[in-house]
DNA sequence: ACGCATTTGTTCGTATGTATT
DNA sequence: TAATACATACGAACAAATGCG
Protein backbone atom coordinates (compact mmCIF):
# COMPACT_ATOMS: atom_id res chain seq x y z
CA UNK A 1 0.00 0.00 0.00
CA UNK A 2 1.07 3.04 -1.01
CA UNK A 3 2.23 6.04 1.96
CA UNK A 4 0.40 8.39 0.08
CA UNK A 5 -2.67 7.49 -1.17
CA UNK A 6 -3.94 9.62 -4.23
CA UNK A 7 0.28 10.27 -5.44
CA UNK A 8 0.39 9.41 -9.32
CA UNK A 9 3.36 7.93 -9.87
CA UNK A 10 2.84 8.59 -13.23
CA UNK A 11 0.95 10.77 -15.49
CA UNK A 12 0.11 10.31 -18.93
CA UNK A 13 2.00 11.87 -22.09
CA UNK A 14 -0.47 14.24 -22.57
CA UNK A 15 -0.64 15.82 -19.20
CA UNK A 16 3.68 15.77 -19.83
CA UNK A 17 3.23 17.65 -23.24
CA UNK A 18 0.77 20.32 -21.45
CA UNK A 19 3.32 20.50 -18.56
CA UNK A 20 5.82 21.36 -21.29
CA UNK A 21 3.25 23.92 -23.06
CA UNK A 22 2.96 25.09 -19.59
CA UNK A 23 6.59 25.87 -18.74
CA UNK A 24 6.79 27.53 -22.45
CA UNK A 25 4.01 30.03 -21.62
CA UNK A 26 5.46 30.54 -18.53
CA UNK A 27 9.02 31.45 -19.81
CA UNK A 28 7.16 33.57 -22.43
CA UNK A 29 8.12 31.78 -25.35
CA UNK A 30 4.44 32.50 -26.84
CA UNK A 31 2.63 35.75 -25.16
CA UNK A 32 -0.71 36.49 -24.07
CA UNK A 33 -2.56 37.33 -27.13
CA UNK A 34 -0.08 35.47 -29.39
CA UNK A 35 -0.81 32.59 -31.05
CA UNK A 36 1.26 29.05 -30.00
CA UNK A 37 2.36 26.77 -32.86
CA UNK A 38 -0.18 24.45 -35.11
CA UNK A 39 -0.82 21.63 -33.40
CA UNK A 40 1.32 19.68 -36.06
CA UNK A 41 4.61 21.50 -35.59
CA UNK A 42 3.35 21.01 -31.55
CA UNK A 43 3.77 17.28 -32.19
CA UNK A 44 6.79 17.16 -34.40
CA UNK A 45 8.96 19.26 -31.70
CA UNK A 46 7.43 16.89 -28.90
CA UNK A 47 7.84 13.69 -31.34
CA UNK A 48 4.04 12.76 -30.57
CA UNK A 49 1.01 12.54 -32.24
CA UNK A 50 -1.32 15.75 -33.17
CA UNK A 51 -3.88 13.79 -31.20
CA UNK A 52 -2.28 13.87 -28.00
CA UNK A 53 -0.94 17.64 -28.56
CA UNK A 54 -4.66 18.04 -29.64
CA UNK A 55 -5.58 16.00 -26.11
CA UNK A 56 -3.20 18.54 -24.15
CA UNK A 57 -4.03 21.70 -26.00
CA UNK A 58 -7.70 20.45 -25.15
CA UNK A 59 -6.93 20.41 -21.19
CA UNK A 60 -5.27 24.03 -21.10
CA UNK A 61 -8.24 25.53 -23.17
CA UNK A 62 -10.39 23.59 -20.62
CA UNK A 63 -8.34 25.54 -17.52
CA UNK A 64 -8.86 28.53 -20.07
CA UNK A 65 -4.83 29.09 -20.36
CA UNK A 66 -5.27 29.03 -24.11
CA UNK A 67 -7.76 29.49 -26.66
CA UNK A 68 -8.92 27.75 -29.62
CA UNK A 69 -9.84 29.12 -32.66
CA UNK A 70 -11.19 26.94 -35.57
CA UNK A 71 -9.23 28.43 -38.76
CA UNK A 72 -6.78 30.45 -37.32
CA UNK A 73 -5.10 29.06 -34.66
CA UNK A 74 -4.48 28.14 -31.16
CA UNK A 75 -3.92 31.59 -28.85
CA UNK A 76 -2.60 32.30 -25.71
CA UNK A 77 -5.67 33.81 -23.15
CA UNK A 78 -5.17 37.62 -22.02
CA UNK A 79 -6.66 40.09 -20.11
CA UNK A 80 -6.31 42.83 -22.33
CA UNK A 81 -8.88 43.11 -25.32
CA UNK A 82 -11.20 40.84 -23.71
CA UNK A 83 -13.95 43.13 -25.07
CA UNK A 84 -12.94 46.05 -23.05
CA UNK A 85 -12.96 44.36 -19.80
CA UNK A 86 -14.15 41.67 -17.66
CA UNK A 87 -13.19 38.07 -17.14
CA UNK A 88 -12.71 37.72 -13.04
CA UNK A 89 -15.51 40.46 -12.30
CA UNK A 90 -19.06 38.88 -11.87
CA UNK A 91 -20.68 41.80 -11.26
CA UNK A 92 -23.68 42.34 -13.33
CA UNK A 93 -26.51 45.26 -12.88
CA UNK A 94 -30.18 44.28 -12.16
CA UNK A 95 -32.00 43.43 -14.72
CA UNK A 96 -34.29 46.45 -15.63
CA UNK A 97 -36.16 48.27 -18.35
CA UNK A 98 -34.06 50.92 -19.07
CA UNK A 99 -30.99 48.96 -18.57
CA UNK A 100 -28.68 47.37 -21.55
CA UNK A 101 -29.53 45.27 -23.93
CA UNK A 102 -29.09 41.73 -23.69
CA UNK A 103 -25.73 40.97 -24.45
CA UNK A 104 -24.13 44.25 -24.46
CA UNK A 105 -21.84 44.67 -21.66
CA UNK A 106 -22.63 48.13 -19.27
CA UNK A 107 -19.11 50.85 -19.85
CA UNK A 108 -17.25 50.83 -16.74
CA UNK A 109 -15.11 53.62 -15.75
CA UNK A 110 -11.98 53.57 -13.10
CA UNK A 111 -10.31 55.80 -10.43
CA UNK A 112 -7.08 55.41 -8.39
CA UNK A 113 -7.23 56.53 -4.98
CA UNK A 114 -3.33 55.81 -4.34
CA UNK A 115 -0.76 53.20 -4.69
CA UNK A 116 1.66 53.63 -2.03
CA UNK A 117 4.97 51.07 -0.76
CA UNK A 118 3.66 49.55 2.59
CA UNK A 119 3.88 47.36 4.98
CA UNK A 120 1.87 44.76 4.68
CA UNK A 121 -0.09 43.15 7.08
CA UNK A 122 0.79 39.54 8.36
CA UNK A 123 -2.52 38.05 7.05
CA UNK A 124 -1.72 39.62 3.48
CA UNK A 125 1.90 38.72 3.42
CA UNK A 126 0.61 34.88 4.53
CA UNK A 127 -1.78 34.86 1.37
CA UNK A 128 0.46 36.47 -1.44
CA UNK A 129 3.36 34.71 -0.22
CA UNK A 130 5.70 37.48 0.59
CA UNK A 131 8.86 36.18 2.68
CA UNK A 132 9.85 37.59 6.05
CA UNK A 133 9.41 41.58 5.97
CA UNK A 134 9.14 41.59 1.54
CA UNK A 135 8.06 44.89 0.78
CA UNK A 136 4.26 45.14 -0.63
CA UNK A 137 2.20 47.73 -2.94
CA UNK A 138 -1.11 48.57 -2.12
CA UNK A 139 -3.73 50.08 -4.69
CA UNK A 140 -6.79 51.54 -3.62
CA UNK A 141 -9.33 52.03 -6.82
CA UNK A 142 -13.68 52.73 -7.23
CA UNK A 143 -15.13 50.73 -9.87
CA UNK A 144 -18.59 53.48 -11.97
CA UNK A 145 -20.76 51.67 -13.64
CA UNK A 146 -22.56 54.72 -15.35
CA UNK A 147 -21.48 57.17 -13.44
CA UNK A 148 -21.79 55.48 -10.12
CA UNK A 149 -19.34 54.53 -7.59
CA UNK A 150 -20.18 50.48 -7.05
CA UNK A 151 -17.10 49.29 -6.26
CA UNK A 152 -13.88 50.11 -3.83
CA UNK A 153 -10.79 48.02 -4.41
CA UNK A 154 -8.07 47.15 -1.92
CA UNK A 155 -5.62 45.57 -3.97
CA UNK A 156 -2.23 44.25 -2.59
CA UNK A 157 0.81 43.02 -4.82
CA UNK A 158 4.36 41.91 -4.21
CA UNK A 159 6.36 45.12 -4.81
CA UNK A 160 9.63 42.94 -6.51
CA UNK A 161 7.22 42.05 -8.75
CA UNK A 162 5.71 45.15 -9.69
CA UNK A 163 8.29 47.46 -9.59
CA UNK A 164 7.71 51.04 -10.81
CA UNK A 165 4.15 50.52 -10.41
CA UNK A 166 2.30 53.85 -9.63
CA UNK A 167 -1.09 55.51 -9.64
CA UNK A 168 -0.19 57.80 -12.66
CA UNK A 169 0.90 54.29 -14.65
CA UNK A 170 -2.19 53.08 -13.65
CA UNK A 171 -4.30 55.98 -15.25
CA UNK A 172 -2.77 56.19 -18.00
CA UNK A 173 -3.08 52.54 -19.29
CA UNK A 174 -6.33 52.18 -20.94
CA UNK A 175 -8.18 48.27 -20.33
CA UNK A 176 -8.32 46.42 -17.74
CA UNK A 177 -5.17 45.95 -14.59
CA UNK A 178 -4.54 42.81 -15.19
CA UNK A 179 -3.96 43.14 -18.67
CA UNK A 180 -1.48 45.92 -17.54
CA UNK A 181 0.15 43.97 -15.54
CA UNK A 182 0.66 41.14 -18.16
CA UNK A 183 2.01 43.64 -21.16
CA UNK A 184 3.96 45.71 -18.65
CA UNK A 185 5.11 43.21 -15.58
CA UNK A 186 4.58 39.98 -17.60
CA UNK A 187 2.91 38.51 -14.31
CA UNK A 188 -0.10 36.92 -15.98
CA UNK A 189 -3.56 36.23 -14.00
CA UNK A 190 -4.32 32.54 -14.43
CA UNK A 191 -7.01 31.74 -12.06
CA UNK A 192 -8.32 33.12 -8.56
CA UNK A 193 -10.39 32.29 -5.57
CA UNK A 194 -12.92 34.48 -3.87
CA UNK A 195 -14.60 34.20 -0.31
CA UNK A 196 -17.83 36.11 -0.20
CA UNK A 197 -19.27 37.83 2.93
CA UNK A 198 -22.26 40.41 3.45
CA UNK A 199 -20.34 43.06 5.72
CA UNK A 200 -21.39 46.84 6.84
CA UNK A 201 -20.22 49.92 5.38
CA UNK A 202 -17.44 51.74 7.74
CA UNK A 203 -17.29 55.67 7.62
CA UNK A 204 -14.43 55.55 4.62
CA UNK A 205 -16.20 53.05 2.54
CA UNK A 206 -19.51 54.72 3.11
CA UNK A 207 -18.38 58.32 1.80
CA UNK A 208 -16.37 56.91 -1.53
CA UNK A 209 -19.25 54.80 -2.40
CA UNK A 210 -21.83 57.66 -1.57
CA UNK A 211 -24.33 55.30 1.26
CA UNK A 212 -25.12 55.62 4.71
CA UNK A 213 -22.85 54.29 7.12
CA UNK A 214 -23.98 50.90 8.02
CA UNK A 215 -25.20 49.57 4.93
CA UNK A 216 -24.99 46.57 3.84
CA UNK A 217 -22.07 45.99 1.32
CA UNK A 218 -20.49 42.79 -0.11
CA UNK A 219 -17.37 42.10 1.01
CA UNK A 220 -15.26 40.33 -1.84
CA UNK A 221 -11.72 38.66 -0.96
CA UNK A 222 -9.95 37.56 -4.50
CA UNK A 223 -6.51 35.80 -4.11
CA UNK A 224 -5.30 35.65 -7.50
CA UNK A 225 -2.72 33.43 -8.51
CA UNK A 226 -0.30 32.75 -11.94
CA UNK A 227 0.74 29.84 -13.66
CA UNK A 228 2.26 28.04 -11.08
CA UNK A 229 -0.54 28.31 -8.84
CA UNK A 230 1.34 31.13 -6.90
CA UNK A 231 -0.64 33.74 -5.17
CA UNK A 232 0.61 37.03 -6.57
CA UNK A 233 -2.19 39.24 -5.70
CA UNK A 234 -5.17 39.42 -2.62
CA UNK A 235 -7.74 42.22 -3.34
CA UNK A 236 -10.17 43.32 -0.83
CA UNK A 237 -12.99 44.61 -3.05
CA UNK A 238 -16.54 46.21 -1.37
CA UNK A 239 -19.57 45.91 -3.92
CA UNK A 240 -22.63 48.13 -3.53
CA UNK A 241 -25.19 45.64 -4.08
CA UNK A 242 -28.56 48.03 -4.95
CA UNK A 243 -28.32 48.03 -8.19
CA UNK A 244 -26.04 45.22 -9.10
CA UNK A 245 -25.01 41.87 -8.33
CA UNK A 246 -22.74 39.45 -8.23
CA UNK A 247 -23.57 36.16 -10.57
CA UNK A 248 -22.68 32.98 -10.11
CA UNK A 249 -23.22 29.45 -12.24
CA UNK A 250 -23.43 26.60 -10.59
CA UNK A 251 -22.82 22.92 -12.64
CA UNK B 1 -24.93 36.42 -44.51
CA UNK B 2 -27.09 34.45 -42.29
CA UNK B 3 -29.78 36.46 -40.77
CA UNK B 4 -28.62 34.54 -37.47
CA UNK B 5 -24.79 35.23 -37.20
CA UNK B 6 -24.16 31.94 -34.62
CA UNK B 7 -26.92 30.00 -35.39
CA UNK B 8 -25.28 26.34 -36.23
CA UNK B 9 -26.70 25.19 -39.61
CA UNK B 10 -26.16 21.56 -38.61
CA UNK B 11 -24.06 19.83 -35.74
CA UNK B 12 -21.38 17.09 -35.45
CA UNK B 13 -22.41 13.50 -34.90
CA UNK B 14 -21.15 13.52 -31.36
CA UNK B 15 -23.34 16.20 -30.29
CA UNK B 16 -26.60 14.77 -32.07
CA UNK B 17 -25.27 11.65 -29.97
CA UNK B 18 -24.89 13.94 -26.73
CA UNK B 19 -28.32 15.03 -27.44
CA UNK B 20 -29.74 11.71 -28.31
CA UNK B 21 -28.02 10.61 -24.13
CA UNK B 22 -29.56 13.58 -23.02
CA UNK B 23 -32.85 12.63 -24.21
CA UNK B 24 -32.96 8.81 -22.72
CA UNK B 25 -31.61 10.77 -19.26
CA UNK B 26 -34.46 12.59 -19.64
CA UNK B 27 -37.15 10.11 -19.99
CA UNK B 28 -35.88 8.25 -17.27
CA UNK B 29 -34.43 5.39 -19.59
CA UNK B 30 -30.89 5.57 -16.78
CA UNK B 31 -31.86 6.38 -13.72
CA UNK B 32 -29.58 8.72 -11.46
CA UNK B 33 -26.95 6.79 -9.88
CA UNK B 34 -26.89 4.60 -12.31
CA UNK B 35 -24.57 3.36 -14.99
CA UNK B 36 -25.53 3.77 -18.51
CA UNK B 37 -24.23 1.28 -20.96
CA UNK B 38 -20.83 1.16 -21.83
CA UNK B 39 -19.20 2.71 -24.65
CA UNK B 40 -19.26 -0.31 -27.27
CA UNK B 41 -22.63 -0.92 -26.45
CA UNK B 42 -23.89 2.39 -27.16
CA UNK B 43 -21.52 2.70 -29.85
CA UNK B 44 -23.60 -0.39 -31.36
CA UNK B 45 -26.67 1.24 -30.44
CA UNK B 46 -26.21 4.54 -32.14
CA UNK B 47 -24.14 2.51 -35.14
CA UNK B 48 -20.85 4.98 -34.59
CA UNK B 49 -17.85 4.59 -33.84
CA UNK B 50 -16.62 4.45 -29.72
CA UNK B 51 -14.75 7.23 -30.37
CA UNK B 52 -17.80 9.60 -31.22
CA UNK B 53 -19.64 7.70 -28.34
CA UNK B 54 -16.81 8.68 -25.93
CA UNK B 55 -16.66 12.82 -27.16
CA UNK B 56 -20.39 12.68 -26.69
CA UNK B 57 -19.83 11.70 -23.10
CA UNK B 58 -16.97 14.08 -22.40
CA UNK B 59 -19.55 16.53 -23.24
CA UNK B 60 -21.99 15.23 -20.77
CA UNK B 61 -19.67 14.99 -18.08
CA UNK B 62 -17.84 18.25 -18.77
CA UNK B 63 -21.40 19.38 -18.22
CA UNK B 64 -22.21 17.16 -14.63
CA UNK B 65 -24.46 14.79 -16.62
CA UNK B 66 -22.73 12.11 -16.26
CA UNK B 67 -19.56 10.57 -14.14
CA UNK B 68 -16.90 8.39 -15.56
CA UNK B 69 -15.15 5.97 -13.22
CA UNK B 70 -12.58 4.27 -14.97
CA UNK B 71 -12.98 0.08 -14.58
CA UNK B 72 -16.30 0.67 -13.67
CA UNK B 73 -18.43 2.27 -16.53
CA UNK B 74 -20.37 5.74 -17.12
CA UNK B 75 -23.13 6.78 -13.99
CA UNK B 76 -25.86 9.15 -13.92
CA UNK B 77 -25.09 12.29 -11.65
CA UNK B 78 -27.28 12.51 -8.60
CA UNK B 79 -27.49 14.47 -5.67
CA UNK B 80 -28.21 11.75 -3.65
CA UNK B 81 -25.11 9.78 -1.78
CA UNK B 82 -22.75 13.04 -3.05
CA UNK B 83 -20.80 12.21 0.50
CA UNK B 84 -23.71 12.96 2.52
CA UNK B 85 -24.44 16.34 1.36
CA UNK B 86 -23.39 19.36 -1.12
CA UNK B 87 -23.10 19.78 -4.44
CA UNK B 88 -24.84 23.74 -5.28
CA UNK B 89 -23.85 24.53 -1.59
CA UNK B 90 -21.14 26.83 -1.49
CA UNK B 91 -21.14 28.08 1.67
CA UNK B 92 -17.86 26.99 3.71
CA UNK B 93 -16.63 27.47 7.18
CA UNK B 94 -13.82 30.55 7.64
CA UNK B 95 -10.30 28.31 8.19
CA UNK B 96 -9.72 28.63 12.12
CA UNK B 97 -7.57 26.92 14.41
CA UNK B 98 -10.17 24.69 16.20
CA UNK B 99 -11.78 23.88 12.59
CA UNK B 100 -12.26 21.03 10.91
CA UNK B 101 -9.12 19.16 9.09
CA UNK B 102 -8.65 19.93 5.48
CA UNK B 103 -10.85 17.72 3.19
CA UNK B 104 -13.39 17.21 5.97
CA UNK B 105 -16.76 18.83 5.09
CA UNK B 106 -18.38 19.71 8.45
CA UNK B 107 -21.82 18.20 9.53
CA UNK B 108 -25.21 19.99 8.29
CA UNK B 109 -28.48 19.33 9.81
CA UNK B 110 -32.00 20.85 8.67
CA UNK B 111 -34.99 22.04 10.16
CA UNK B 112 -38.05 22.67 7.77
CA UNK B 113 -40.31 25.33 9.39
CA UNK B 114 -42.93 25.13 6.79
CA UNK B 115 -44.27 23.76 3.47
CA UNK B 116 -47.80 25.22 2.20
CA UNK B 117 -49.48 25.45 -1.34
CA UNK B 118 -49.27 29.65 -1.70
CA UNK B 119 -50.02 31.69 -4.29
CA UNK B 120 -46.49 32.43 -5.98
CA UNK B 121 -46.17 36.41 -6.26
CA UNK B 122 -45.72 37.45 -9.93
CA UNK B 123 -42.28 37.65 -10.16
CA UNK B 124 -41.69 33.81 -8.53
CA UNK B 125 -44.24 32.69 -11.32
CA UNK B 126 -42.13 34.29 -14.06
CA UNK B 127 -39.07 32.75 -12.35
CA UNK B 128 -40.03 29.22 -12.60
CA UNK B 129 -42.22 29.30 -15.43
CA UNK B 130 -45.73 28.82 -13.64
CA UNK B 131 -48.47 29.12 -16.31
CA UNK B 132 -51.09 32.21 -14.69
CA UNK B 133 -52.19 31.05 -11.56
CA UNK B 134 -50.84 27.47 -11.52
CA UNK B 135 -50.19 26.06 -7.41
CA UNK B 136 -46.75 26.69 -6.17
CA UNK B 137 -45.18 25.12 -3.16
CA UNK B 138 -43.41 27.32 -0.41
CA UNK B 139 -40.87 25.65 1.83
CA UNK B 140 -39.01 27.26 3.99
CA UNK B 141 -36.10 26.11 6.15
CA UNK B 142 -32.87 26.63 8.59
CA UNK B 143 -29.43 24.82 7.61
CA UNK B 144 -27.19 24.48 10.85
CA UNK B 145 -23.59 23.88 11.02
CA UNK B 146 -22.15 22.68 14.35
CA UNK B 147 -25.19 23.58 16.04
CA UNK B 148 -25.94 27.48 15.08
CA UNK B 149 -28.37 28.33 12.47
CA UNK B 150 -26.47 30.18 9.54
CA UNK B 151 -28.75 29.79 6.76
CA UNK B 152 -32.73 30.62 6.24
CA UNK B 153 -34.12 29.54 2.86
CA UNK B 154 -36.82 30.09 1.25
CA UNK B 155 -37.92 27.49 -1.54
CA UNK B 156 -40.58 28.19 -4.28
CA UNK B 157 -41.74 24.80 -6.43
CA UNK B 158 -44.42 24.13 -9.10
CA UNK B 159 -46.95 22.77 -6.84
CA UNK B 160 -47.73 20.10 -9.59
CA UNK B 161 -44.11 18.75 -10.31
CA UNK B 162 -44.11 17.98 -6.38
CA UNK B 163 -47.81 16.56 -5.64
CA UNK B 164 -47.34 15.29 -2.31
CA UNK B 165 -44.63 17.18 -0.77
CA UNK B 166 -45.19 17.73 2.89
CA UNK B 167 -42.78 19.20 5.81
CA UNK B 168 -42.84 15.48 7.17
CA UNK B 169 -42.29 13.89 3.95
CA UNK B 170 -38.80 16.01 4.13
CA UNK B 171 -38.20 15.77 7.31
CA UNK B 172 -38.40 12.23 7.34
CA UNK B 173 -35.62 11.99 4.20
CA UNK B 174 -32.10 11.88 5.37
CA UNK B 175 -29.74 13.46 2.65
CA UNK B 176 -30.07 16.65 0.73
CA UNK B 177 -33.00 18.16 -0.73
CA UNK B 178 -32.30 17.64 -4.39
CA UNK B 179 -31.86 13.88 -3.39
CA UNK B 180 -35.57 13.48 -2.68
CA UNK B 181 -36.45 15.41 -5.74
CA UNK B 182 -34.46 13.13 -7.49
CA UNK B 183 -35.96 9.82 -6.69
CA UNK B 184 -39.56 10.75 -5.10
CA UNK B 185 -40.68 12.90 -7.60
CA UNK B 186 -38.30 12.07 -11.06
CA UNK B 187 -37.54 15.63 -11.43
CA UNK B 188 -33.36 16.33 -11.13
CA UNK B 189 -31.33 19.86 -10.84
CA UNK B 190 -28.87 20.33 -13.66
CA UNK B 191 -27.55 23.50 -12.82
CA UNK B 192 -28.33 26.76 -11.59
CA UNK B 193 -27.11 30.43 -11.36
CA UNK B 194 -27.02 32.27 -8.91
CA UNK B 195 -27.70 36.22 -8.07
CA UNK B 196 -25.61 37.29 -4.92
CA UNK B 197 -26.29 40.84 -2.92
CA UNK B 198 -26.01 41.86 0.95
CA UNK B 199 -28.80 42.96 2.66
CA UNK B 200 -30.20 43.56 6.23
CA UNK B 201 -31.82 40.93 8.19
CA UNK B 202 -35.53 41.91 8.91
CA UNK B 203 -37.11 40.55 12.10
CA UNK B 204 -37.99 37.72 10.95
CA UNK B 205 -34.88 36.19 9.61
CA UNK B 206 -32.92 37.92 13.26
CA UNK B 207 -34.90 35.78 15.08
CA UNK B 208 -34.28 32.67 13.40
CA UNK B 209 -30.62 33.29 13.00
CA UNK B 210 -30.00 34.41 16.38
CA UNK B 211 -28.31 37.58 15.50
CA UNK B 212 -29.69 41.68 15.95
CA UNK B 213 -32.26 42.85 13.02
CA UNK B 214 -30.33 45.36 10.71
CA UNK B 215 -27.33 42.69 10.78
CA UNK B 216 -25.85 42.18 7.31
CA UNK B 217 -26.40 39.11 5.48
CA UNK B 218 -25.60 37.63 2.54
CA UNK B 219 -28.88 36.51 0.10
CA UNK B 220 -28.51 34.36 -2.35
CA UNK B 221 -30.98 34.03 -4.91
CA UNK B 222 -31.23 30.97 -7.09
CA UNK B 223 -32.84 29.48 -9.66
CA UNK B 224 -32.55 25.77 -10.91
CA UNK B 225 -32.87 24.31 -13.65
CA UNK B 226 -33.82 20.44 -15.31
CA UNK B 227 -32.80 18.72 -18.67
CA UNK B 228 -34.63 21.01 -20.87
CA UNK B 229 -32.67 23.96 -19.29
CA UNK B 230 -36.62 24.42 -18.08
CA UNK B 231 -36.49 26.16 -14.22
CA UNK B 232 -38.06 24.18 -11.69
CA UNK B 233 -36.75 26.06 -8.36
CA UNK B 234 -36.55 29.46 -6.80
CA UNK B 235 -34.85 29.40 -4.19
CA UNK B 236 -34.37 32.76 -2.21
CA UNK B 237 -30.80 31.95 0.94
CA UNK B 238 -30.01 34.50 3.47
CA UNK B 239 -27.00 33.71 4.86
CA UNK B 240 -25.20 34.36 8.38
CA UNK B 241 -21.30 35.12 7.23
CA UNK B 242 -19.69 35.69 10.41
CA UNK B 243 -18.36 32.27 10.85
CA UNK B 244 -18.86 31.07 6.90
CA UNK B 245 -18.22 32.51 3.72
CA UNK B 246 -19.93 31.97 -0.47
CA UNK B 247 -16.84 30.28 -2.11
CA UNK B 248 -16.08 30.40 -5.90
CA UNK B 249 -13.31 29.96 -8.15
CA UNK B 250 -12.48 32.00 -11.25
CA UNK B 251 -11.08 30.33 -14.16
C1' DA C 1 -3.64 -15.08 -4.27
C1' DC C 2 -4.19 -15.13 -8.98
C1' DG C 3 -5.90 -14.52 -13.33
C1' DC C 4 -9.53 -13.06 -16.43
C1' DA C 5 -13.14 -10.27 -18.44
C1' DT C 6 -15.05 -5.77 -18.66
C1' DT C 7 -14.77 -0.82 -18.89
C1' DT C 8 -12.75 3.46 -19.26
C1' DG C 9 -8.17 5.86 -20.32
C1' DT C 10 -4.29 6.72 -23.44
C1' DT C 11 -1.91 6.83 -27.85
C1' DC C 12 -1.22 6.30 -32.45
C1' DG C 13 -2.63 6.73 -37.39
C1' DT C 14 -5.51 8.29 -41.24
C1' DA C 15 -9.02 10.64 -43.72
C1' DT C 16 -12.20 14.20 -44.32
C1' DG C 17 -14.88 18.52 -43.05
C1' DT C 18 -15.07 23.49 -41.90
C1' DA C 19 -13.22 28.12 -41.09
C1' DT C 20 -9.93 31.63 -42.17
C1' DT C 21 -6.89 34.18 -44.95
C1' DT D 1 -8.87 29.18 -55.51
C1' DA D 2 -5.44 27.42 -52.66
C1' DA D 3 -3.04 26.83 -48.38
C1' DT D 4 -3.31 26.39 -43.50
C1' DA D 5 -5.37 25.51 -39.09
C1' DC D 6 -8.48 23.44 -36.10
C1' DA D 7 -12.69 20.03 -35.89
C1' DT D 8 -14.78 15.67 -36.66
C1' DA D 9 -14.87 10.74 -37.36
C1' DC D 10 -13.19 6.15 -37.77
C1' DG D 11 -10.21 2.29 -36.50
C1' DA D 12 -6.86 -0.12 -33.79
C1' DA D 13 -3.99 -1.37 -29.98
C1' DC D 14 -2.48 -1.33 -25.39
C1' DA D 15 -2.71 0.47 -20.33
C1' DA D 16 -4.96 0.87 -15.93
C1' DA D 17 -8.77 0.12 -12.71
C1' DT D 18 -12.32 -2.76 -11.13
C1' DG D 19 -14.71 -6.81 -9.80
C1' DC D 20 -15.44 -11.64 -9.99
C1' DG D 21 -14.46 -16.47 -10.01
Amino acid sequence: MPAVPDAPLFSPLYRQIAALITRSLQASEWKPGEAIPSELDLAARYKVSQGTVRKAIDDLAAGNLLVRRQGKGTYVSTHAEEQTQFRFLRLAPDSAPGAPKAGEREPLSRRFLDCRRQRAPADVARAIGLRGGEAALQVRRLLYFRGQAVVLDDIWLSAGLFKGLTSTRLSAYQGPMYGLFETEFGVRMVRATEQIRAVVADATAASLLELAPGAPLLSVERVAYTYDDRPVELRRGLYDTRTHHYRNELG
